[in-house]
DNA sequence: TATTGTTATACTCTATAACTATA
DNA sequence: TATAGTTATAGAGTATAACAATA
């Protein structure tokens, strides 16, 4: 499943669209479908220096989450609305995590429908471990060339923005 | 589902990073965890459009592929190396293609091991309207700023390089 | 012996709808 | 009446392993 085409895929779908008429949306194509394909890259990456760990991505991101929280605590509404999932999807990701003993349920002192999420001394350890991992096996060098970092984050934000993911 | 915030979540997991002393990292940390919410936020309009045509994007992405193919028709392997997913992806996909009646599949005049698959003109007439709307609804006004489409074009080409999606 | 594709199986994440409990 | 969370259920994509057929 590891192939080395002799040419881009996507330059070439790009060359296809602009044939065909489409050249007004050929470029937006081309970025859009290159989002999709880094995007897949850079989470096999992560998953695979993850699976030592026994953590996807997902239970990752909650788990780095909550070690940033300052009260060690977050509701589960608030990590829904700050990791942009379903509420489903965190109540999966709690259960898992729960189970594994990195985390716990607790109830919140004077709202009696939510319930808060907190690391375990355990789930705290793993989160540190974990996120050295992706910061030397991933983050650290990534393959981007140099000053292309800074363009991304600035290009993504504000399309991030536009799109209504925050204000500000 | 959603839900819009005051302020950027990855800037503020980007802030946390450097106080934690991973400064390193921090940015490709940020553009790395950018491109993952990009990739969501444009996938999810990308299948909202696509529903209403019974396709989702792993079988709109098979269905352009032999919209371009010079034959006619294209081998399973080569459909996957080009869509660089798994050959099981491929039999999934075409299996539903092909109960829906979009796509036939059939013996390779010389090669007995490959099946070929192959657009009906269902599956053509079907191809031409979704990618009408998806460069209408999608493709064409994505959100991004004038001349960051090609800025993106440009590092995100390079690094698929760099993870040697391709030579050239 | 290597390649192509299928099958069976399993595991993700995601989403909708119905429901309980609380405000 | 609205909100928070859970449950059940369903569907998507992806992957591994075992296998059949062909080269």
């Amino acid at each position: 499943m590891d192939t080395s085409l002799s040419r881009d895929p996507i330059a070439e779908a790009q060359r296809n669209w602009e044939e065909h008429g489409w050249g007004d949306a050929a470029a937006s194509m081309a970025a859009i479908t290159a989002i999709m394909r880094t995007q897949q890259i850079l989470l096999a990456r992560i998953e695979t220096t993850l699976k030592p760990f026994g953590l996807t991505f997902a239970r990752y991101e909650l788990l780095a989450l909550l070690s940033f929280a300052r009260k060690g605590s977050l509701p589960m509404n608030k990590a829904s609305a700050l990791l942009q999932v379903h509420p489903t999807s965190i109540t999966n990701a709690v259960d898992r995590l729960e189970r594994a003993g990195l985390v716990e349920r607790s109830r919140h002192p004077t709202d009696g429908r939510t319930t808060l999420i907190e690391l375990t001394a355990a789930g705290r350890t793993l989160a540190k471990r974990s996120t050295a991992a992706l910061n030397a096996g991933v983050f650290s060098a990534p393959g981007f060339d140099a000053g292309d970092v800074d363009q991304l984050i600035r290009i993504l934000g504000a399309f991030r923005r536009n799109a209504g993911d925050f204000q500000d």
